[in-house]
DNA sequence: CAAGTTTTTTACCATTTGGTAAAGTTACGA
DNA sequence: TCGTAACTTTACCAAATGGTAAAAAACTTG
């Protein structure tokens, strides 16, 4: 076996292709839309060895999942308790749509996750998100009774931050019809939601 | 051809059956990820059966597009351009929040489409959504103007409604995992939607 | 550089899946 | 009630798809 063993750089690097073509098509066409000869042709590789690197196609996208859900989680993860309560989710926000502009791919491919239930996802949201999700809550209420925020409910205040600012990647297809031609789109968004949300959140 | 003569009351019938039983399986498992043989069991019938009445899976997938796309854009219709500004913000943002919670199968299904691009519905978001959208925006764009709503970008407050109201059902999986044992999680939300918008629009 | 190990390629297979052909059954208007 | 049109069922098929077996090639290391 294998398995113990340390990867080798064309293992690592091998790993890594495939992801990223994966991760492409698994945000456009969902998981059963992807098929393994897309995945193969999509990083130059035959079908049987993307089988030698992930012994399956679930194998491919769970990893994909794993991996990207921690980096996608960071901006939560990177806000001060200690900083300035308004400047840390204004922070936060800025961060979330620089996300959806730069990672639109990984957005996507979590959203397919999630609309159709997370199937493949259920155990790590509760491991990992949750957890951070709770400790964020309480940051939060801290400084909502501290008089630094507004007050309202934390744990929608985190959805309704996760719905505006995932919306603009998640559904680009929709806005590219609704605002064509727009050559700043993705300035004009981040203006609104700023300010939007500073309004909301100033005390 | 029967193509042309009115359906029977067994057709029409039927053809309902069959679009209740997809509905649910493309809101869950996207169109890829639903098989006819799934349909067909679903809705009670044999494969060829649904063969008969929808010449295709992606006939019936498409229908479902175009027959659920003006029930679901009505509450945009119902705004009145002559009643009170911010109280028809409101009301709409009710009627989007009561959808999510009533009819979360139609906003998923819309949600795997656009997600993924769109492929089977962007003629359509060209030319029932994109008009519709636009009046309102001049609606709203005026109410603003009047002095009635505070100023902002009308397309992206549109798109901050819907992102918003649809994350409750598009992603109810996670927020299941973020808010278990919450009896009143829709209430809660409407509640918080509601407040939120309205320190948003007030003038 | 030889022996062993890792990686790639070719050929293949079983299952699933969208869809068809055609016979059988039911409903319905004249 | 009878004939025809609408509908349902059974049997089937070709293509697509996830995955395997095993040989060939390339790389690594003593």
């Amino acid at each position: 076996m294998t398995r113990t063993r340390k990867p080798s750089r064309i293992q690592t690097e091998n790993r890594r292709r495939i992801r990223d073509a994966a991760l492409g098509l698994f945000a456009t066409h969902g998981f059963r839309g992807t098929t393994l000869d897309q995945i193969a042709e999509a990083c130059g590789m035959h079908k049987p060895n993307l089988i030698y690197y992930y012994k399956s196609k679930e194998a491919i996208h769970i990893d994909l999942l794993n991996t990207l859900l921690e980096e996608w989680l960071s901006p939560l993860d990177a806000m001060d308790p200690e900083g300035e309560p308004l400047e840390e989710m204004i922070g936060y926000i800025r961060r979330k749509m620089e996300m959806s502009r730069l990672y639109p791919r990984e957005s996507r491919l979590f959203a397919n996750e999630i609309v159709q239930g997370a199937p493949r996802m259920l155990p790590h949201l509760e491991s990992i998100l949750k957890p951070l999700f709770d400790r964020q809550c309480a940051i939060i209420t801290r400084w909502m009774d501290d008089g630094k925020l507004a007050q309202m409910h934390p744990a929608h205040l985190i959805f309704s931050i996760w719905a505006v600012t995932q919306h603009y990647a998640d559904f680009e297809a929709q806005i590219a019809v609704l605002l064509p031609g727009d050559d700043n789109r993705a300035g004009g968004a981040e203006v609104f939601v700023e300010d939007m949300f500073r309004k909301l959140l100033a005390p």
